[in-house]
DNA sequence: AAATCGGGGTG
DNA sequence: CACCCAGATTT
């Protein structure tokens, strides 16, 4: 249990251990406060490798608060295209207009102020608090709760908002008490990278490498195994769906997404809902106007999402204008039902370089030239774009 | 309190 | 395949 252990304990070794093996991280180099938060907001239910070039590519890009502020969402989603949670790229837009407008531009080192910032919840204003401006607040993420569940032994469900908030008390007690050795963003930060790569979420803590392993009391108990407790997950829904790649000689159809729900606002492959055979296929494109030279069904695939599945079946679909023969009530016709449809015709280059297409649709990408998710990211990596 | 919101790594 | 990740917001 929490309650009987004393987390004073645990302040000085682990803050020892930190000084000899804190990872270098890009954005450790110059914690400065805007740094902080875009790297935090980057990190929610994200892995550190797969934030490092995300995070240089955006500093880079938008520089500070001011132009984050100005940015088009557009090109704020195309900065985030696929880190996924794409609502965390435009909270971070909402937050840095509230802090120019309200903060005149500075973000505040007050937790209770941090926490009125779009997409700023308990764990990121202590983050930012601790990290950027060594206030003495918790930040409890994921590996703070598994590693503290850990040392304490204590079995309660982590997945209850009464725990989180429980374990935040417990470490705000050791964090202000009187005469203590804590160093906020030491503590915090050591706290998670004891998580991260000795108290490890998949297979076996590395305890022989821990600063607690002579006062853990679950390597006591030998419970660790078993801890942290976690309700398990609703399963997820399966939905079905065809996927058309709709293209001429030179551009392929992409249609912009609706403004909420899943990957609201980004750019997808135009696609139907259920399996759809190329007779039916074919019916659908000659009621957007269009003229099929010739359709190819392609390998089905499949999308994991947290709580959907997506199970795709898909198809090229060549096409030409329709030429001349067309009626002009005909043609009208066609046109309000393309305009309805919201499809967009661009090339390779433009819907790559514009449009911020999500990592669902990357088993497709291939047959509108261009590639989508890590494999989109490796690759300007290499180029060094 | 439960559902929603991505994508990838790992055993 | 299941689980998890430097969570926040909406319902």
């Amino acid at each position: 249990m929490i309650d009987d252990f004393n987390l004073e304990l645990i302040v000085q070794p682990l803050q020892d251990w930190f000084a000899g093996h804190a990872r270098v991280l890009p954005w450790r180099e110059d914690p400065r406060p805007y740094y902080v938060w875009i790297s935090e907001i980057m990190l929610q239910q994200t892995r550190v490798e797969a934030v490092k070039g995300y995070f240089e590519r955006f500093i880079t890009e938008l520089p500070d608060v001011k132009a984050l502020a100005e940015c088009r969402e557009d090109k704020l989603l195309k900065l985030w295209e696929g880190l996924g949670y794409y609502n965390r790229v435009r909270n971070l837009n909402a937050a840095a207009i509230q802090i120019m407008e309200a903060y005149d531009g500075r973000i505040p080192d007050d937790y209770q102020e941090l926490l009125k910032l779009k997409g700023i919840g308990h764990y990121t204003a202590g983050a930012i608090a601790s990290i950027a401006y060594g206030k003495p607040v918790p930040a409890v993420d994921g590996n703070v709760l598994r590693v503290i569940s850990r040392v304490t032994c204590d079995d309660s469900d982590i997945m209850k908002q009464s725990v989180r908030n429980h374990m935040e008390e417990k470490l705000a007690e050791v964090m202000q008490a009187e005469h203590t050795t804590v160093i906020p963003g030491v503590f915090n930060q050591a706290l998670m990278e004891l998580g991260a790569t000795v108290c490890v979420p998949n297979g076996m803590p590395h305890c022989m490498e821990c600063p607690w392993q002579n006062l853990c009391e679950a390597k006591k108990r030998g419970c660790i195994e078993s801890l942290p407790v976690k309700k398990k997950a609703k399963s997820r829904r399966i939905e079905e769906m065809t996927v058309l790649v709709i293209r001429d000689d030179e551009k392929v159809a992409i249609h912009k997404r609706s403004a909420s729900g899943l990957l609201a606002g980004l750019y997808e492959l135009p696609n139907l809902p259920g399996y759809m055979d190329t007779e039916a296929v074919l019916s659908y494109i000659r009621e957007l106007g269009y003229a099929p030279i010739r359709i190819t069904p392609l390998a089905d695939a499949k999308h994991i999402f947290s709580h959907v599945e997506w199970r795709m079946k898909g198809y090229v679909v060549s096409i030409e204008e329709p030429g001349n023969e067309l009626s002009a009530e005909d043609a009208r016709y066609y046109k309000e039902q393309r305009k309805k449809k919201k499809l967009v015709f661009v090339d390779a280059e433009d819907a790559k370089e514009r449009y911020a297409i999500p990592a669902a649709f990357a088993a497709y990408a291939g047959y509108m030239n261009i590639r989508l998710g890590k494999e989109a990211f490796d690759k300007k990596e290499e180029t060094g774009a």
